[in-house]
Order: C-alpha cells, then sequence, then structure tokens
DNA sequence: TCAATTAGTACGATAATCTGACTAATATTG
DNA sequence: CAATATTAGTCAGATTATCGTACTAATTGA
C-alpha cells in the first residue's frame, strides 16, 4: 500500500484541505455541526434530495446517512418534507437556519480555489477540473 | 455547502474510488483490516515511519494513529523498533505478514490507474498528476 | 543544569459506521 | 389484478474511529 497510493494520497491531501477549509468556516459562522454532518449536508440538492442518494453520494450506508440526517435534523439544519413522486420517499431540504453555513463554506471553499487558481495557473486549474470530471465517469458509482 | 464543492466532490469520488480498491484487494487477499487501518498502513514507509508522522499525514490525531496502529500490531501487521535516532520515538514497520495486503493493494491500485490513464489519455493524465503534486505544495501540512 | 519542546501513552467520552432484520410503498408481471 | 419483487426508509445493537485532556519520558537549548 506504500508507495503505489502516490495519486491517491494527492487527492486525498488536496480533497481534505477543501473539506476542511469549508468545514472550519461554517462552525466560525457558528454552526454546530460536525465534519461528517457537513460532508452529508453538502449533497442535499436546493430542491431536497433523497435519503438514499445522500448515502450513495456520501458512500455511505443508508443506516450511516440516516444517523447524520437525524443530527442535522436534531440541530435545525434540514427538514424532511414527503417526496410528491413517490410515498415511501422523502426528501431532505436544507433549512433557513443551514443559510449562513452554507455560505460561509461557499466563500471559503471559493477563496482555497482562488489559491489553487494562483498557484497553478488558469490553464492547469482547468486541465485540472476537466481530468476530474471525466474521472468521474468511471469512478462515481452515482452519477 | 452545495454548489461550491464541487471540486471537492470530483476529488472525493476520485480518491475514494483508489482507496476502496485498494482495501478491497487487501481484505481479499485475506487481510483483516479496516479501511482506516489501511489508510494510515499505507504511509508507512519501507525504513518504518514514527507514530507522529503517520498522525500527520493521515491527519489525524497521535491517538487516533496510535489507536490505528495498536490494532495493525495485534493483527500481526506492524511492529514497533526504536528509533537509533531519538530515544522517545519508535519506528512502526510493515511486517512479513503484511506483505501480501501490500502486493494486492498495489495491484490492484496499478490497474485502476491504467483504466484512469485509458480513459483520460496519457497527457491529461500526465496534467493531472502535475497539478496535483503542484498543490501539495499549499495544501499538504505535512510535506 | 533547568526550562521548554517533542514522542508517545492512558483514560474516558462521543461520533461514525456497519450488519442484520424489519415495515411500508411502489413496480412488475403473468 | 393479484402475487411477487424491488425500493425507501427505520430500528436495534455492536464495533470502530476520533477527539480532548492529562500524563511520562527523552531530547534540546539557553
Amino acid at each position: 500500500m506504500t508507495e503505489s497510493v502516490n495519486l491517491g494520497v494527492l487527492m486525498f491531501v488536496a480533497y481534505r484541505a477543501l473539506e476542511q477549509r469549508a468545514h472550519k468556516a461554517a462552525v466560525e459562522a457558528g454552526g454546530n455541526i460536525t465534519a461528517a454532518q457537513a460532508r452529508v449536508a453538502a449533497r442535499i440538492g436546493p430542491d431536497g434530495t433523497r435519503l438514499t442518494d445522500l448515502a450513495a453520494q456520501s458512500q455511505v450506508t443508508k443506516q450511516t446517512a440516516a444517523h447524520l440526517v437525524n443530527e442535522l435534523h436534531r440541530a435545525g439544519y434540514v427538514e424532511r418534507v414527503t417526496d410528491p413522486e413517490d410515498g415511501r420517499a422523502r426528501l431532505i431540504r436544507l433549512t433557513a437556519a443551514a443559510e449562513p453555513l452554507v455560505h460561509a463554506a461557499n466563500a471559503a471553499v471559493a477563496k482555497e480555489l482562488a489559491v489553487w487558481r494562483g498557484h497553478l495557473g488558469a490553464t492547469r486549474m482547468e486541465h485540472l477540473q476537466e481530468a476530474l470530471t471525466m474521472l468521474r465517469d468511471i469512478t462515481d458509482p452515482w452519477a
């Protein structure tokens, strides 16, 4: 597992850098939220997202996702509404209380990405985005 | 936290794809090892690595790293030898028992990366490596 | 030498995560 | 259309991962 992880380690480092900054910003904005909760919350779409989809995108089991969503709910950051298209399902949506956190996290990520762009140059940055987007086709069990 | 994570989500997906394949291969090779344990084990250098360094590279606290190393030790995959350069420190090294797992994980990662290269083309793959390597300068608190 | 730093451990508390088993709603299909 | 299979989510229980605080021992530095 040693040297071969190379690319994996590189992605791990970059990914964590982004995630940590987003989480830190959310906490500093007064958010009572853990990293794992934030990771799930970040996948909630503007019109709400089903639990199963959140689980798939976060790459955890439904039970884990449900647990994290429960805590987000207890903290007041999400609500559950019945899915009009499927009586079994419920859409999880961010509440108004989550807005400041989302805003802070977004700003922190944007700021960090600007630093990246400054370091890499616009061209490399675009290439990075392009390569990762293409990779998604073959690595994302969800999209 | 929604749309801005974009690049972060992309890296998350690709990173997890690699990590999961490595872990899966290690388990299928008979390894009694969890994902978190494997993540730490993957950072152990050929001549052994100090606990503090493992913690920094895995981005967890010393206590967490120590806990995972303890379990790896209990399973027989690592040993601790005193660091000749520092009486306080001990080097954590992989044992012979870990070798089949390392081999299997390496092979799985190499295979996956070959798929990536096939999908992206050699040039994009190199650009990806280059960009991530450069990013490390500004995102890795360790290296 | 003695204070400050550094490597690691001990203990206890949470948080995250999984497996297995279950209910209810929806789809499929003969 | 009724029986069956699938899908969304929940419940319960166990294990693992992770952190904070506090500590010991070795090293460094003034």
